[in-house]
DNA sequence: GGAAACCCTGAACTTACTTGAAGGTCTAGC
DNA sequence: GCTAGACCTTCAAGTAAGTTCAGGGTTTCC
C-alpha cells in the first residue's frame, strides 16, 4: 500500500521547502520547475516530490550556483556515466569559483580592517576617506576593473 | 605656475582609471559622476580630478561596496567630524558584511569539497547528485531561503 | 577619399528576484 | 447570508550594476 503523497498549496509548499512562494512561481515561469497540477480553483498543487525539488534548488542556490547550473544538475540522469562526468566538472568549476571568491574576500577584509584602524576620530580630517583617496591614486597602473563583481 | 590639467576623451579616461567607458557613461547617468565638460564635437572631456574620482569608485567597487555606499562616501566632507563618523559607520557595517560572507563561503567550500570527494565515477549512479538529493532531504526544517544571495 | 577607430544616444538585455495592482476564492464568525 | 481576512491568481514593473546593440556622427591615417 503505497501512501498517497499529500497535496500542498503554494503557501504550504513555501513553508515546507523554505522557498518563498513568489520564487516558486518564478522558478516555474523560468522552467526550473515544471508547471504541474492545478486544483479546480486553479490553485497550484504540489506533492512531496515537488517539495524535494524545491529544497534541492534551495540547497544549490545556498551553494551559490546560478539557476543555469541548477537547471543542468536537475536535467542529469543519475545512472549515466557521462552525466556523472558532467556533474563532476560542474562541481569542480564551482569549487574553483568559490575559492577564487574566498581569496578575494580575504584580501578585501584585510584592507578594510586596516582602513578602519586608520581613524580614531581625533585628527582634523577623516583619515579613512583620506586613505581611500590615497589608495585611489596608487591604483594608477593596476589591472583594470574586474567584471562580474556583484555586491553580495 | 600651476600645470594645466590635461583633457582626456572617454576612452583615455577608461584606460587611465581602469573603468570601462560604458561604465563611465553609466556612472554619469546615475549621478555618481557629475555630467562634466564636453568638447566641441560633444565628446565627453575628463581631467585628472575626474580620473581620480573614477579610480576612487573603482577601488570602492573592488571592495564590494554598492554604488549607493560609494555615493555616500563621495558626498562626505573630509573636514567635518560628523562626516567622519558616517564614514566610520559605513566602513564598520561593510566589514561586518564581508566577514559574514566569508563565513558563509568557508562553510560552502567545505561542503563542496566534501561533495566532490564523494564521487570516483565507479558506482552505477552518480554519487554527487545522489548526495545533493540526500542533502536536500535533510534540509527539512532548517532556516528558510536566504535573501540577498547573489551569484558572484 | 575611404577604412578603421573612436565617439554619441537611447533602448534592450542580463540575473534572480521583489513588489505591486487588480482581482478571484475560501474559511470563520456573526 | 454576509463580510472580513487570509489565501490564491495573473501580469507588469522595479531592483542592482552593468552589458550589448543599433544607428548614427567624427577623426585620423594611409
Amino acid at each position: 500500500m503505497a501512501a498517497e503523497s499529500p497535496c500542498y498549496r503554494i503557501g504550504q509548499a513555501a513553508q515546507r521547502s523554505g522557498v518563498p512562494a513568489a520564487n516558486i512561481r518564478f522558478y516555474e515561469k523560468t522552467g526550473l520547475l515544471s508547471a504541474g497540477a492545478r486544483s479546480d480553483n486553479s490553485y497550484r498543487s504540489y506533492n512531496d516530490r515537488d517539495i524535494h525539488q524545491l529544497r534541492f534548488i534551495r540547497l544549490c542556490r545556498a551553494m551559490d550556483m546560478s539557476l543555469d547550473e541548477v537547471r543542468t544538475l536537475l536535467n542529469l540522469d543519475l545512472s549515466r556515466k557521462s552525466d556523472c562526468a558532467v556533474a563532476n566538472e560542474a562541481l569542480q568549476a564551482h569549487i574553483a569559483h568559490v575559492q577564487e571568491r574566498l581569496r578575494e574576500l580575504r584580501v578585501l577584509q584585510r584592507d578594510l580592517v586596516e582602513l578602519r584602524d586608520h581613524c580614531d576620530g581625533s585628527g582634523p580630517k577623516c583619515r579613512i576617506i583620506e586613505a581611500l583617496h590615497e589608495r585611489a591614486d596608487r591604483l594608477g597602473r593596476d589591472a583594470p576593473m574586474v567584471r562580474g563583481h556583484r555586491h553580495v
